[in-house]
DNA sequence: GTAGGGTTAG
C-alpha cells in the first residue's frame, strides 16, 4: 500500500485500504501523507477524523498539520496543533517545525512571532535544528508583510541564527533568503561569505536574490565564479541564471547557456528537464523568440502546470489572444494563476466582456480569485468603463482581504479613471501603502486622460524625486499628458530625456505622441520634418496622428497624404475616411465630406453614422457627417426638436447651446441642459464622440441621477461605439486650442443580447441586502441589551 | 506513517 502511496497510484492503495477491515493509524497516516501530497486535502482530514482518538498519536497529527502548511493552510495547521494539546497529546519537535511552517504563511505582525516563540522556548524544543529553522522562517517571513517593524524581525531572526547550536544548511540558506527576501542583499552577502563550505542552495538563493532586484550583472557574476570553482549546478541554478538572461533580455547568453547544458548534462532529471525547460520557454519568450519558445514547448515530452502557464503568458504578452485562448481551453490543468493571466489579457487586448465571464466562470468552477484575477476583472470594467461592477468588485475585493494588493489597486486607479471618477482614482493612489511604477503610471495617464495635463506633469515630477526609474509606458503617458495639455516643450524635453537620462530606445509609439503633440499645436513643419528623419519606416501610429491633427487645423495638403499612407498600409480602415471627412466637416467642405461618404460606400466600407466635434466657449458645435436624410439623423433631428419644449417644462436651466451642422450647410441651435436623459439618448443615437457622452453622464451622476446616468449607459448599448485610448477632444479657448476631455465613460455591455445590463438590479439587490443585514444586526443588538439588563 | 530552504509563469 505504501508502495502504491509513494508512487502516486493512490487510486489502488485506497481499493487495497477500503478491504482492510480495522486499519490501524500507520495505514491512515500513509494516507493522511498521501492524499496532502496530492493536494486533496478534504481526503486526508476525512481519513484523519475517522480515526479513533485513543488509537491517534503524534504522528497523525503530525502528518496531518504537514499537510495543512504543504498546501498553504496555514490557519488549519495552527487550530490542529491546539487541538493537539486539547487532547492532552505533548507536540514534540516534528509538531513544532511543521505548525511553524504554517504559521510562516499567516504570520502578519511582531506579536504572532513572539506568541509562538515563547512556546518554542517553554515547550524545551528551542535548541533543535529544524525548529529553529521554522522559527527563523516565521520570523522572515513576517518582515515581508506590511506594518511591521522588518529590520526588528531580521535581527530576531539572525540572533536565533547566531546562538543556534547546530546549523545545518538549510539554517545557513534560510537566512540568507531572508536577507535576501527583505531587499538587504548586503547582509544576505555577508552570511554566504561566512559560510566555511559554500553549499549550491546558497549560491542559488543569491544569484535569484540578484536577478529580482535587478542586479543581473552581480548574479551572472555569482554563476561564473560558481564555474570557476568548479561548483556543479543544479537544476535551480540553471533556472535561475536563465531567469537572469531573460530579465535583461541576454538572448547570447542564454543560448550559451542552454548549449553548454545541451552538451554537458546527461540523462537529466524529470525535475530537471521541467524546470529547465520552462525557463528556457521564459527566456525566448522575454527576448521576443516566441517561436523558438514554442518550439521548446512542443519539443518537451511531458509540460507541467509551469510550461502551460509560461506558454499561455507568452501568447498573451504579444497579444495573440485568440492563439492563447486555445492554449487556455486545452491545458490539462489551471490554477489561479492560468485564469488571472487569461483574464487580464482578455482586458488588454479590448476583451472586457470576455474577461468578466471568465472571471465569473473562474468562481463558479470553486477556484478562489486572487487579487490578480481581481486585477484583470476590474481592468475588464475599465475596458467596458462600467463603473457599477467595478465598484462591486473593489468592495468584494477588501472584503477577500486583498485591499492592500498592488496589482489589484492599480488596476483600481485605471478603472476610476476611465469610468470618468478621478477623485476615486486619486483617493486609491493616496491611500496605497506601496506604490510601483505601474501605480504612478497608471495615476498619470488617469490625470492626462481626464485633461490634467500640467498636474500630470507635476506628479512625473514628483515620481523622478522620489527615484521611482520611470519606463516605456511612462514615457508613452506623458507625452501624450503634454499632449493634452499643449505643454509642446516640455514633451519635446521629456522625449530626449528618454534615451539620454534612462538609456530608452522611443519605439514608433513615442514617436506617433511626438508628433501629435507638435500637430496639436499646428507646427506641421517640425511634424514632416521628424517623419522624414525617423529611424524607421513610418507606420500606423506616425500618420494617424498626422492625420489627427490636420482635422484640427483644417490642414486639408498634409492631411490627404497623411491619409493616403493610411491607405497604402491598412486598406479599407474605417477610421482613416471618418478622419478624413471630419476634416473637411470641420472646414464645412460639405460637397468633399460627401466624396467621401460615397468612396466609403463604393468601396463597401462599414459606415457609421459619424460628426465632428468642437466646443467654443460655451457653444457645442456638432458637424454632422452624415445625409440629412440618413435616418440615424432624423432620429436626432426629432429628439431635439421634441427635447428642447420639453426641457423647459420640466424646469432645466439651459447652460450649453448646440449648434447642428448639416451636410447641407445649414445650421441649427438648440439650447440645451446637459442634464437630460433624453439629449442623452440623442447624443448615444448620433455615436457622437464619447468626450461629449461621457460630459452628460457625468453631470447625471453628479446630479445624483444615477438611474438615468445607468439608463443613459444602457441606451447605448447595442451600438457599436467604440471607446478608443488616446481619442481626444478639443477645447477652442482664448483663441488657443486646448484640451478637453476624453473618451472615457460609455458602457458597451451586453451587445450581443442587447439586454440591459445586470449592474443596476445586483446593486439594488446589494443595497438591500446591505440594508436587511444592519437591520437585523441592529435588532440583535437591542435583544442581546434588554437580555443583559 | 510525520519536519524546515533555493527555480521557472502574472
Amino acid at each position: 500500500m505504501d508502495l502504491y502511496c509513494k508512487s502516486s497510484n493512490i487510486l489502488y492503495a485506497r481499493q487495497l485500504f477500503d478491504k482492510i477491515p480495522k486499519p490501524d493509524v500507520v495505514a491512515r497516516t500513509t494516507f493522511i501523507t498521501a492524499y496532502s501530497a496530492s493536494g486533496d486535502l478534504k481526503l486526508a482530514r476525512e481519513i484523519f477524523n475517522t480515526t479513533p482518538l485513543r488509537t491517534r498519536d503524534n504522528v497523525s497529527y503530525n502528518a496531518m498539520i504537514t499537510g495543512y502548511a504543504h498546501n498553504k493552510d496555514g490557519y488549519s495547521a495552527i487550530d490542529l496543533f491546539c487541538e493537539m494539546k486539547r487532547y492532552g497529546f505533548r507536540p514534540d519537535n516534528f509538531s513544532y517545525t511543521s505548525m511553524l511552517s504554517g504559521l510562516s504563511l499567516v504570520a502578519e505582525y511582531e506579536s504572532h512571532c513572539q506568541q509562538f516563540h515563547c512556546e518554542v522556548l517553554k515547550s524545551g524544543t528551542g535548541f533543535v535544528t529544524s525548529v529553529v529553522n521554522a522559527l527563523m522562517s516565521v520570523y522572515v517571513k513576517c518582515a515581508s508583510s506590511p506594518f511591521v517593524k522588518a529590520d526588528l524581525l531580521l535581527a530576531a531572526a539572525r540572533k536565533l541564527f547566531d546562538e543556534m547550536m547546530l546549523r545545518d544548511e538549510l539554517s545557513w540558506t534560510t537566512i540568507i533568503t531572508g536577507y535576501v527576501r527583505n531587499d538587504d542583499l548586503c547582509s544576505a552577502r555577508q552570511v554566504f561569505d561566512g559560510m566555511d563550505e559554500k553549499l549550491v542552495v546558497a549560491w542559488n538563493a543569491l544569484i535569484s536574490g540578484y536577478t529580482h532586484k535587478g542586479r543581473v550583472k552581480d548574479a551572472l557574476e555569482m554563476s561564473r565564479r560558481m564555474r570557476l570553482l568548479e561548483i556543479g549546478f543544479d537544476e535551480f541554478t540553471y533556472t535561475s541564471v536563465l531567469g537572469a538572461c531573460a530579465a535583461a533580455k541576454l538572448l547570447l547568453h542564454g543560448k550559451q547557456v542552454h548549449g553548454y547544458i545541451i552538451r554537458t548534462v546527461k540523462n537529466p532529471s524529470r525535475d530537471f528537464l521541467f524546470s529547465v525547460n520552462n525557463a528556457l520557454i521564459a527566456l525566448y519568450w522575454r527576448c521576443g523568440k516566441l517561436d523558438e519558445a514554442r518550439k521548446i514547448f512542443d519539443r518537451m515530452p511531458m509540460r507541467d502546470l509551469v510550461s502551460w502557464n509560461t506558454i499561455l503568458s507568452a501568447y498573451v504578452d504579444v497579444g495573440r489572444i485568440e492563439e492563447a485562448r486555445s492554449f487556455f481551453i486545452e491545458m490539462p490543468e489551471k490554477n489561479e494563476l492560468t485564469w488571472s493571466v487569461m483574464i487580464s489579457g482578455f482586458a488588454q487586448n479590448g476583451l472586457g466582456e470576455e474577461g468578466l465571464k471568465l472571471f465569473n466562470q473562474m468562481r463558479s468552477c470553486n477556484c478562489q480569485p486572487c487579487d490578480y484575477s481581481f486585477a484583470g476583472a476590474i481592468i475588464s470594467c475599465a475596458v467596458l468603463a462600467s463603473l457599477d461592477h467595478g465598484r462591486q468588485l473593489h468592495a468584494q475585493l477588501i472584503q477577500s482581504g486583498f485591499e492592500s494588493s498592488l496589482s489589484a489597486s492599480n488596476a483600481l486607479i485605471t478603472m476610476y479613471a476611465r469610468c470618468g471618477v478621478l477623485q476615486d482614482s486619486q483617493s486609491v493612489f493616496y491611500t496605497m501603502s506601496s506604490l510601483d511604477s505601474v501605480s504612478w503610471n497608471s495615476m498619470i495617464a488617469a490625470l492626462g486622460q481626464h485633461g490634467h495635463g500640467a498636474p500630470a506633469v507635476d506628479l512625473f515630477e514628483q515620481m523622478l524625486k522620489e527615484d521611482i526609474v520611470p519606463d516605456r509606458i511612462t514615457f508613452l503617458t506623458i507625452l501624450s499628458s503634454c499632449s493634452h495639455a499643449g505643454l509642446v516643450d516640455e514633451g519635446q524635453r521629456y522625449f530626449n530625456t528618454m534615451y539620454e537620462l534612462y538609456n530608452i530606445t522611443p519605439g514608433e509609439d513615442h514617436y506617433g505622441r511626438l508628433i501629435d503633440l507638435l500637430c496639436r499645436a499646428g507646427r506641421f513643419a517640425e511634424a514632416t520634418d521628424l517623419i522624414q528623419k525617423l529611424p524607421f519606416t513610418p507606420g500606423i501610429p506616425v500618420w494617424e496622428a498626422l492625420l489627427g491633427g490636420c482635422r484640427i487645423h483644417g490642414n486639408i495638403d498634409l492631411g490627404i497624404k497623411a491619409a493616403e499612407k493610411l491607405f497604402e498600409l491598412i486598406p479599407h480602415h474605417d477610421g482613416t475616411y471618418i478622419l478624413l471627412s471630419n476634416m473637411y466637416a470641420t472646414l464645412g467642405k460639405w460637397t468633399d465630406v460627401s466624396r467621401i461618404r460615397n468612396m466609403m460606400r463604393v468601396r463597401g466600407v462599414k459606415k457609421e453614422p459619424a460628426c465632428s466635434w468642437i466646443e467654443v466657449d460655451n457653444m457645442v458645435h456638432v458637424f454632422l457627417v452624415d445625409d440629412t436624410k440618413h435616418p440615424e439623423v432624423q432620429k436626432v433631428y426629432k429628439y431635439l426638436e421634441e427635447l428642447v419644449p420639453k426641457m423647459r417644462k420640466l424646469g432645466y436651466v439651459p447652460d450649453t447651446k448646440f449648434v447642428l451642422h448639416d451636410m447641407e450647410n445649414e445650421q441649427k441651435e438648440y439650447a440645451l441642459s446637459t442634464h437630460s436623459e433624453k439629449l442623452a439618448v440623442a447624443f448615444g443615437l448620433l455615436n457622437l464622440p464619447s468626450g461629449a457622452m461621457v460630459r452628460v453622464f457625468k453631470n447625471l451622476r453628479i446630479c445624483g441621477d444615477c438611474h438615468n446616468a445607468f439608463k443613459f449607459m444602457s441606451q447605448v448599448v447595442g451600438r457599436e461605439i467604440v471607446v478608443r485610448d488616446g481619442k481626444r477632444f478639443h477645447h477652442f479657448k482664448d483663441g488657443k486650442f486646448e484640451i478637453c476631455h476624453v473618451a472615457w465613460g460609455v458602457a458597451v455591455t451586453d451587445r450581443e443580447d442587447d439586454k440591459p445590463s445586470m449592474l443596476l438590479p445586483f446593486s439594488v439587490l446589494w443595497f438591500i441586502i446591505g440594508i436587511l443585514t444592519g437591520y437585523v444586526m441592529l435588532s440583535l443588538n437591542i435583544i442581546l441589551r434588554l437580555l443583559k439588563s
